[in-house]
RNA sequence: GCCCUCGUGGCGAAAUUGGCAGACGCGCAGGAUUUAGGAUCCUGUCCCGUUUAGGGGUAGAGGUUCAAAUCCUCUCGAGGGCACCA
């Protein structure tokens, strides 16, 4: 006997319902419906040519289920994809193959999003965008033009990172902490070259303090917090009597400055500030260390410790505090790019300076008491002593009276100072977004005019990084000569492009508006044939609008203030811990920016952040090809479906956490889904078992709760849990089990709604997305002959995902018996059951506990000196 | 070196946030079914104690508490971030 009812096969169900879903646009956010809406966004990919990994599958399944149980709850949810496809790993590949980068991101899009779809997410794909697009990436130049306008933007000879594997320059954040490249592996080495930098110090301050207006795990607020690294202190001026000239120093211990026995400068301040200063001897020694230290291409010197080495400038700096001057040295110890690049040394008070005062023997004076500066320098708190009228204060108690003090005598003021630097924005590579900028012969750096957006990247045959330092895009002539917009003389254009951040700082906006953007389905892509393939020519055919005459400039934030005030800000942000200090900081900046220029309506984008955990190979190392540990995930959802794949990848491990892949695991959640689909044939009666219904509305309870908190893998346990309750029960009604079969659908949405369609759809007449009063495409839409499956009610489908999501009620929750476990002195020594209604009564309860025999035998000849009743818990007799 | 997170069965883990440690799943063992394999179903599964009574147990050592996986201190170990940041 073969009863269809029982067999489970989601390579049938699950492209049926994925079709219907999409011909439904069952998932379409609407603009402006009365309902509360909910933005969730997860980051968008960068599509890669591998496709998509387990990891992506992660964090979207669980974001999906969310978005659903959201949509359950009424919320008019945006949950929006995109395709964030500049920057280096495109181009590389592409040069890989030798293949234009454009077409192989269209192949890997088209890929991606065939795998989204075969996962059955729910995205509302009506608004995707892509980074690449001409239409889209003319307003991340526009924001650049802005930045530019307000000074935010800037150009400047910088000591760079340069990658020699990819021929181009890195911001420190794509530089890990070895001086590697994030991406590719290779040794960086610093050089000096004009770049565009972005000035997000400017925002330093309130990057920090706008993390108390949004929810972020403290890992991450923390740590962006430390990159940010704002340290509070003091300048204080040292003169140079000699010269007339002075040295001001940053310190966060102003406290010791009666201790400071020389000042260190980094050589490039040297260099700039104190070489015309020195002795004709001591020049050359100077100037020798100088060279010697910048050419050390810094690697060593970024490098932690290693042996001090300097020059004695021959320089006195006069030290206000204690009235004398003090030798003024050279070290590469000291960074020119923190503070002012110059320092007081303290050698008693920190462990740098008292190295190298040991080494080149300079006084070592102690101002706090509490250390042995003989042997180590003393870094801790204490009372200051040997320093004039600040003697007795204590540090770091006292740090503001001191302050206070060094400000009243003019010796200096209180100051900041950050880790972060200016966020360095050029890139010498062909895919990335043209800077709008153009050089003028006669008047300097001229912005491309609003009206002349986008600045199009041209075709070009040779996309390969030219290893000069220059953009492959100087030598297309056709493209680069240009006129200067404010006096019509020759002209070229910015050859830098900016770096793969860059789109996605504004992109969960470009969502929003997609659709006045014109961009979404890919009418750029497929327009591509690169009509003329003439060198410098646009790529695109990029045509403006009806209403997007030509000089008549319409900016889409001011056009869709309405929807972006509607939408923002993101209510949940997902994406990795990686993004932390790099893109989430980043597009908080821009974002900050665009508040500023009023092109956003609150301060902060982002109102809550969590991060997924990675996965791991099943070995327990990162999935690569090298270790040969990579899962496709086709290969799973042909295997076993996907819903088995998503309520795996849920129920592998805490979201936040990492986790190695487990094929077995895999197997379990096939089978757990088997059996479901079998229970839900064969199960189903007139009346629930009491119990049963108790635990279904328990049920009810923890997974509403857990999915709001994203414990996805509990919510998968208490599933399974009821699901074996249901096993051993004498049945379920069927209204209960609609309900349990809605609790199902956030997470397995095929199988939720081949069920849900199969035997309960008819009976269901809550469609709460009746009540919303923009849509007319959403409401049950006709199911067409060709698609079996659904039952209809009047021949329209009502999905088992806009139905509303299950409440417990809570008389039905409390168990009719509780079992309370009895300790004595802290050790468990029985438990006794007890009627619910009895546990609000110590008095009962402990008659209860005294008579029973396994506890009365603990406490036979004993008084009893205290009874602790946590009712409807435990109870704890103490002598 | 500094900052953060974590450490619970053979494995992934759970624990109402201080209240019965090990839910749920994997694996394993025994059984049923099957010509056999697979699949499925039932039973068991922290350790010591043959069973019971009991004892021990959340990296280790202390502490707070009637009560600690959970809070505090130290030690060890793993992961992540920063790193000559004055």
């Amino acid at each position: 006997m073969t009863n269809l009812k029982l067999q489970y096969k989601p390579g049938e169900i699950e492209p049926k319902w994925q079709n219907i879903w999409e011909k439904g646009n069952i998932y379409e956010a609407k603009d402006f419906a009365k309902t509360d809406k909910y933005y969730l966004l997860v980051e968008f990919p960068y599509p890669s040519g591998a496709g998509l990994h387990v990891g992506h599958v992660r964090s979207y399944s669980s974001m999906d289920a969310y978005a659903r149980k959201k949509r359950m709850e009424k919320y008019n949810v945006i949950f929006p994809i995109g395709w964030d496809a500049f920057g280096l790993p495109a181009e590389n590949y592409a040069i890989k193959l030798g293949i234009h980068p454009s077409i192989t991101v269209k192949e890997n899009i088209d890929n991606f999003k065939r795998q989204m779809k075969a996962l059955g997410l729910s995205f509302d794909w009506s608004r995707e965008i892509n980074t690449t697009d001409p239409k889209y990436y003319k307003w991340t130049q526009w924001i650049f033009l802005k930045l530019f306008e307000k000074g935010l933007a800037y150009q400047s000879e910088v000591e760079v990172n340069w990658c020699p594997f990819c021929k181009t320059n890195l911001a420190d954040e794509e530089v890990n902490s070895d001086g590697t490249h994030e991406r590719c592996g290779t040794m960086t080495v610093k050089r000096m070259q004009k770049q565009w930098l972005l000035r997000i110090t400017n925002y330093a301050d309130r990057l920090i303090d706008d993390l108390k207006l949004v929810d972020y795990s403290d890992k991450i607020s923390i740590q962006q917090k430390n990159w940010i690294g704002k340290s509070e202190g003091a300048t204080i001026k040292f003169q140079i009597p000699d010269h007339k000239s002075q040295i001001e120093v940053f310190t966060t211990r102003p406290d010791t400055l009666y201790g400071a026995t020389f000042l260190v400068v980094a050589p490039e301040y040297a260099k700039a500030n104190l070489l015309k200063l020195v002795s004709k001897e001591k020049e050359e020694l100077l100037s020798k260390y100088i060279d010697i230290s910048l050419s050390n291409a810094n690697i060593e010197r970024d490098l932690g410790e290693k042996e001090k080495s300097g020059v004695d400038t021959g320089l006195k700096a006069f030290n206000p505090a204690i009235g004398k001057e003090i030798p003024i040295w050279v070290s590469d110890y000291v960074l020119a790019e923190y503070g002012s690049g110059a320092i007081m040394a303290v050698p008693a008070h920190d462990e740098r300076d008292f190295a190298f005062a040991k080494k080149f023997g300079l006084p070592i004076i102690s101002v706090i008491s509490g250390g042995n500066i003989s042997e180590v320098a003393y870094t801790g708190c204490g009372e200051i002593i040997d320093s004039g009228s600040w003697n007795g204060l204590t540090v770091p108690k006292d740090n503001t009276k001191i302050v206070f003090d060094i400000e009243k005598k003019g010796w200096g003021k209180r100051e900041h100072s950050y880790h972060i630097r200016d966020w360095v924005f050029s890139r010498q590579h062909y895919w990335g977004e043209p800077i709008p900028m153009i050089h003028c012969e006669v008047c300097g750096i001229q912005p491309v005019p609003e009206k002349d957006l986008p600045v199009e990247l041209p075709y070009v045959e040779k996309y390969e990084p030219s290893g000069t330092g220059e953009s492959p895009l100087a030598n297309i002539g056709l493209w680069v000569n240009t006129i200067c917009p404010k006096c019509g003389g020759k002209a070229r254009r910015e050859t830098d492009t900016m770096p793969n951040w860059a789109g996605s700082n504004w992109y969960y906006l470009a969502y929003l508006f997609a659709d006045k953007l014109g961009i979404s389905g890919f009418q750029w892509f497929d327009e591509l044939t690169i009509p003329s393939k003439v060198e410098g020519s646009p790529i695109s055919n990029l045509k403006l609008s009806k209403n997007e005459e030509k000089n008549k400039f319409i900016n889409i934030f001011y056009e869709n203030k309405k929807k972006i005030k509607y939408w923002m800000p993101v209510d949940l942000y997902q994406g990795g811990f990686e993004h932390t200090t790099l893109h989430l900081l980043y597009s908080r900046f821009i974002y900050k920016f665009l508040y500023d220029i009023k092109v956003v309506p609150t301060p902060e984008p982002y109102m809550k952040r969590r991060s997924h955990g990675i996965v791991l190979g099943s070995d327990g190392r990162k999935m690569s090809k090298s270790f040969g540990n990579v899962i496709n995930p086709d290969q799973i959802v042909g295997k076993y479906g996907a819903d088995t794949l998503r309520l795996y990848e849920m129920f592998m491990g805490p979201f936040d956490q990492m986790v190695a892949w487990s094929e077995e695991s895999v197997e379990g959640c096939f089978r757990f889904l088997r059996r479901l689909y079998k229970l839900f044939g064969e199960k189903i009666g007139k009346e629930s078992d009491k119990e049963l219904e108790m635990r279904l509305h328990q049920t009810i309870k923890k997974v509403s709760e857990d999915i709001e908190n994203l414990k996805f893998n509990t919510v998968v346990a208490s599933l399974m849990e009821f699901s074996n309750y249901w096993g051993d029960s004498s049945g379920l009604a069927k209204n209960d089990a609609r309900e349990f079969i809605k609790l199902l659908a956030p997470l397995v949405p095929h199988f939720a709604e081949e069920i849900y369609q199969r035997d309960f759809a008819g009976s269901s007449s809550l469609q709460w997305f009746d009540e919303l009063t923009i849509p007319s495409k959403v409401e049950g839409f006709p199911v067409t002959n060709e698609l079996t499956g659904p039952q209809t009610e009047n021949g329209k489908f009502h999905s088992v995902h806009l139905q509303e999501w299950p409440k417990y009620d809570p008389k039905l929750i409390i168990e009719s018996t509780v079992t309370i476990a009895v300790q004595v002195n802290g050790k468990l020594r029985g438990t006794i059951n007890i009627e619910s209604q009895v546990t609000s009564h110590k008095s009962k309860v402990l008659v209860m506990a005294k008579e029973n025999p396994r506890i009365a035998k603990w406490l036979e000849g004993k008084t009893i000196k205290k009874e602790i009743y946590v009712p409807g818990r435990l109870l704890n007799f103490v002598f």
